[in-house]
DNA sequence: GTCATATGGTGTATCTTGTACACGAAGTAA
DNA sequence: TTACTTCGTGTACAAGATACACCATATGAC
């Protein structure tokens, strides 16, 4: 969460005021908005703060960056201590900084935003100290600071994204099946496809293949399941080649 | 210019000293990459550092964030400051914050890109006590801190983004010819577009619109010149319209 | 094992858009 | 008047986007 108290951790802060600068300098936090894809919709990973201000209220997770960190590696480790994602696809998004957006003084934060496969993290409802909860977009709770400006910001980068750039991936298990791929689609663009024309498209693209693989435990004829071709698509990418849905 | 000395203005600066956090803190500035359009190529404005680190360097116009000022605001302001350029379309880029980018310690920039008419600012050689210059991309001088990946980033926006969103115009001057239009997407695209096509498609958009004018003091027969029809294009962006070039 | 149910998987015809390509018109300058 | 330079235009073809419906295959209940 942006701005929080520091976590324990196995790093021992300073002895307090200790830090003497000539000008004022703000704080400056990482907050990662991880998006997550459900069966019908996308989610957000949340936290509910435990300490002030907001306490008890939701919000990203996130927190300062060390003295000697990169910004980048700042995001990665929150993740893992607020809510122990790992390992996921992680870019910059934008960084808010407004005067007063944290009542304790300035800080300026750096947002990033994740991609998770949902399935790998059923956190579902509370499981630490504080509680974790993903949060389906159109039903968040109140939320902390900016941050529902956060979470709104990287919708739309994932959106404007998502048609250029292969990142949809992201959000699905190693071995897909095609309507699941559709129904991502679907979900993230907010609009309706065919299903014919959006097999021919992806499959014309090369870059999602078969596999000999099944879906299981369904209750239906199963479908076959394709993966990415991340090797491929980086190769053509070298040529210029430009992936769009 | 990144973490450089104040400079003087307006703002009287504290007494030294009197800054006391807990814990450490970086610095936080703005840095701008200003693009402007010349006859052949795509130029960068820089000026020369008059202050250690990197003194007599060339680097992007820059600053401290002040104590009670948007980000946003910082960076026009450090623009005007230091370039006198004003009014130009701006947006945030990205943040580097490599925790050894600057040699003075840590300091995180917010970098932000900005698109200027150059030939509204013909400060084409030195103007103030610091020089100020227009470079073309492919011939930058040595550039202090890590100011050489910040202008590549910003370039790399540009041109993602110029097919998609009607920023181009930013580099033009309000009236202009349809071959004016072309190069800037030739030069941008870093590719060849045919005339007819370019023309064709332009036109099909409906969002630039002829005028009465006609190119003044060419020695061969004169362009109509042509203008962006921002007011309609606002209108039916909010109609789900999507411009694409 | 048959039937009901649910999703999987496939092809074609039409329309739209992109691409390739060349020359006369209009103005200036000598 | 002529030479030079850029302006401004249209058509034929290829490629890609869209609209659209039905049988196949698996499960589960009876």
């Amino acid at each position: 969460m942006a701005a929080a108290g520091r976590k324990g951790e196995t790093w021992t802060p300073p002895p307090p005021g200790r830090h003497v600068y000539d000008y004022p300098r703000p704080a400056v936090t990482v907050d990662c908005v991880v998006l997550g894809l459900d069966a019908d919709d996308l989610k957000v990973l949340l936290i509910q703060r435990g300490l002030e201000p907001y306490q008890h209220t939701w919000a990203l997770p996130g927190g300062f960056v060390l003295p000697d960190e990169d910004l980048d590696t700042a995001a990665r480790r929150e993740l893992r201590e607020e809510t122990n994602i790992e390992d996921v696809y992680l870019e910059q998004l934008y960084t808010f900084g407004a005067p007063r957006r944290d009542p304790r003084g300035r800080v300026i934060t750096v947002a990033y935003y994740a991609l998770a496969k949902l399935s790998d993290y059923r956190v579902t409802a509370a499981t630490d100290a504080e509680s974790v909860g993903w949060y389906p977009l159109d039903k968040l709770p109140a939320l902390a600071f900016d941050h529902a400006d956060i979470i709104l910001r990287a919708v739309e980068r994932l959106r404007g994204k998502v048609r250029y750039v292969p990142i949809g991936f992201e959000l699905l298990p190693p071995r897909f099946s095609l309507t699941q791929l559709q129904r991502l689609y679907e979900i993230v663009l907010e609009r309706q496809l065919d299903k014919r024309n959006f097999r021919k498209k992806i499959l014309s693209l090369g870059l999602v293949v078969e596999t000999e693989e099944l879906e299981q435990g369904v209750r239906h004829r199963a479908a076959r399941l394709f993966r990415f071709d991340k090797k491929k698509y980086e190769r053509l990418l070298k040529q210029g080649f430009e992936f769009a849905i």
